[in-house]
DNA sequence: ACATAAGTATTGTTCAACAATTCGACAAGA
DNA sequence: TCTTGTCGAATTGTTGAACAATACTTATGT
């Protein structure tokens, strides 16, 4: 009995959370997500306010939060904005992905079998998703590939800055008007990445790593810019 | 004259830089570093919101805003708490250092010279603080030598995460009751680091920056248990 | 057409109040 | 003695209203 105590230890972080403020940053934080929000639109503390039914007060802690997480921007005296990546801030957030991404494939060797597992599992919703056309699904499954792609290094500080990186490369995403001819290519190339790291082949999936994201990058600046 | 008024173009940040909010979370930030408010202590807002004459909500603002860099623990219903870290975090903190210094020395060759300048100051800096036995300073030489070295990788999302890892090391530091004991032995090797890297030796530079780090970590967790 | 000034809307900050929650103390019961 | 229930003080969570400060817009005068 003693022990079965000592097993909800473990359920503790499901506690705390709750508190209004979180929770309408939660709701703001996936209305940014699908683009009910585009970027660079003001969120008035008044009308969503009204529309939430909380007080500005508590609506000005969940600005604050997402504006930490740098899916808001907050401008002094004129509000806050959904956050506008600029070009410099995608080649910037690819970057770190391969600093961090990078380093999850070197340690790839050192990694446990479950997060390989893990892994997989994404890469069969993106096939699962693509099959049935769900294009949308897919974009999904490989971003949650790449995030789980990261846990690899064990970190789970990274694992947060790698949350966040895909928070706002999802400002950007719907920028790309075909989804599927962004998202399809890389699925194939998400699976290869994995079974050279089964393999234990790091160097060979360092470089499909790279490969991918620069070919990721390119695609999204060229459909940010306008077209030559 | 004209010229003169670019000249301001650099001073611009500082402009919008000002709300009461993040005026308080400066000062509380400064407080933390310096352990007036040690680790795991609570802080009030009745009582600090009469100390610096700001009313709770704004003061609510700024703990959010600690909060978010991890400075500051938030418990529902039970305040904020000055955070304490655990061996797991401090042991996470250089899981991360690792990575991102890392990067930093493998990116040494691409990297703009001016870099290596700056570099090569906080050396001087922290040379000149141990002849004056000024032991606090060389800590702080210290810290900045690392957060200069992964100015190497480009990366302002870079900079701002060690900027943070480096926050929170601080909250520990203070565990050390010799700080010249702890921090002199590292200023030479620093400096054997950066000249390495100025020699293009990368792998014997990555080599040094894993031996650093590997020391440090042992270091810090050896003063965070109890003695055996 | 252009600069200036007045007016409006929105955010920044404070204040006071009340609800909700935590925590310690103390009493009741086994 | 130990556990459990209850009370109450203290603190945080949230609200609503108010006013100041700032940005934006419109009107005004040259």
């Amino acid at each position: 009995m003693d022990n079965a105590v000592a097993a909800l230890e473990h359920d503790r972080g499901r506690l705390g959370r709750s508190s209004t403020a979180e929770r309408v940053a939660d709701i703001l934080r996936d209305r940014i997500a699908e683009g009910l929000f585009a970027p660079g639109q003001r969120l008035s503390e008044e009308a969503i306010g009204a529309a939430l039914g909380v007080s500005r007060n508590t609506l000005r802690e969940a600005f604050r939060l997402l504006g930490h997480e740098r899916l808001l921007e907050h401008r002094l005296n004129r509000g806050v904005f959904v956050r506008v990546l600029s070009a410099e801030d995608v080649a910037d957030v690819y970057r770190v992905r391969r600093v961090i991404e990078g380093a999850a494939v070197r340690n790839s060797p050192r990694a446990a079998p479950e997060a390989f597992a893990a892994i997989r599992e994404t890469v069969a919703d993106a096939l699962r998703a693509a099959r049935e056309d769900r294009w949308q699904d897919v974009g999904t499954a490989n971003i949650r590939f790449h995030q789980t792609l990261v846990t690899l290094n064990g970190s789970p500080r990274l694992d947060e800055t790698m949350r966040q990186l895909l928070a706002e490369l999802r400002l950007v995403f719907h920028v790309m008007e075909n989804p599927r001819a962004f998202h399809e290519p890389f699925v194939a190339r998400n699976l290869e990445l994995l079974e050279l790291m089964e393999a234990g082949r790091v160097a060979e999936a360092e470089r499909a790593l790279e490969d991918y994201l620069d070919d990721a990058e390119r695609l999204l600046v060229r459909a940010y810019t306008p077209h030559p």
